[in-house]
DNA sequence: GAAAATTTTGAACGATGTTCAAAAAATTGG
DNA sequence: CCAATTTTTTGAACATCGTTCAAAATTTTC
């Protein structure tokens, strides 16, 4: 009977990882250990390199469902028939709502470093393309005559810049700026871009 | 003779500093040692604790010089008389060029997260003004009607938006991807914002 | 030059991730 | 059903950190 096995083993693994991401969202990422995950769900110290590998990989499993939970978010925010340049505002707003409402879990995503000899699996690097694809979409309305390849490169720096702006917005000292400024000057920047790339093409 | 301990002691921190900033140049942030650093300059382990308060205080050290550096490179890409667009063009790719040349050094300036309980001190958080700053200058002139201080936050969300650009560029797994690639990818993109701000200004 | 003050030292401490021999539990064979 | 065997789980022990602090080394004072 291996199937008893194997199905208490991967419960050990969900309930590592739950009790991680709950250790991670009320204390940020630097204050986790493996001794309160492990007590949290009642197992012993070495009972979590029975099912992860470290504790990195216990980390990016968690960063993997915080990544799910990511798209699920910004999918919802997703309008079909509005305008290229209102669903990339809805994009932004959808990350930036997401990193207030989950701020540790999001910090999480990009402070952890796995070892240098030890880089991210290919599986979990994968996770993050759908960043790209979901920006790509409008983008593609927003510049159809732009090769595919230009616009995934293009989809990486759209995101790589709403995703400085929030960063930015929510690290350094201007915490306590209302959301709603924080809101509004994102919307302005995408506005920006938006306009900036209808402006060049009609050049 | 208090002058010649004081001396000593300001010789060994500026020793400390560049020992430290070396290490992390060669082996990044995370393989910084106390053991090493001191063993590298010749002290012994708790002298390091003679000098700074803690590892941190050491690391913030080096950010800081690694700021001025920056600064100086900055500057000196500026051209006074050139039109706002190419002066922010310029200081996007002086900051790109930044990060390739010093990719640790520049890293450590972001990746380093000082404990909870001890955030960076005041005078570290001002260094980092000075970016906001330059770039407060063009911008001031590509949108002469937005107040001191909603320039100032736009001059912010500028910075976030080009340091994540950079940032996305040199982690992820684009690395590889020639550096005239991607700096015409921050060109391209810095473009599109000024247009749009200039778009945007004649509505 | 001896006593006092100061500086430097590095062994020891506490915290942490990780390992692995042994204990506990589950499976198998008769 | 029980004993033998295999598998799983355990947690003490280890290695590696940053940090401390009493003692040694040095410098200053008188």
């Amino acid at each position: 009977m291996a199937r008893k096995t194997l199905e208490k083993r991967e419960d050990l693994k969900l309930r590592l990882i739950e009790a991680a991401r709950d250790r991670i969202a009320a204390d940020g990422l630097s204050n986790l250990r493996a001794r309160d995950v492990t007590q949290d769900v009642g197992c012993a110290l070495g009972g979590l390199y029975t099912v992860f590998a470290d504790l990195d990989d216990l980390i990016i499993h968690v960063n993997s469902t915080t990544l799910k939970a990511l798209e699920a978010s910004l999918t919802l925010a997703e309008v079909k028939d509005h305008t290229p340049s209102d669903r990339l505002r809805n994009l932004a707003r959808g990350y930036l709502r997401f990193a207030v409402a989950h701020r540790n879990l999001w910090k999480a995503l990009f402070d952890h470093r796995p070892p240098d000899d030890r880089p991210s699996p290919e599986w979990h690097l994968e996770e993050h393309m759908f960043l790209m694809g979901v920006i790509a979409e409008p983008l593609a309305e927003l510049q159809p005559a732009m090769s595919e390849t230009a616009r995934a490169i293009r989809a990486r720096t759209l995101f790589g810049a709403v995703h400085g702006v929030v960063s930015i917005s929510l690290e350094g000292r201007f915490v306590g700026l209302p959301i709603e400024n924080l809101e509004r000057e994102l919307d302005d920047f995408i506005l920006t871009i938006a306009a900036g790339a209808a402006a060049l093409r009609l050049k």
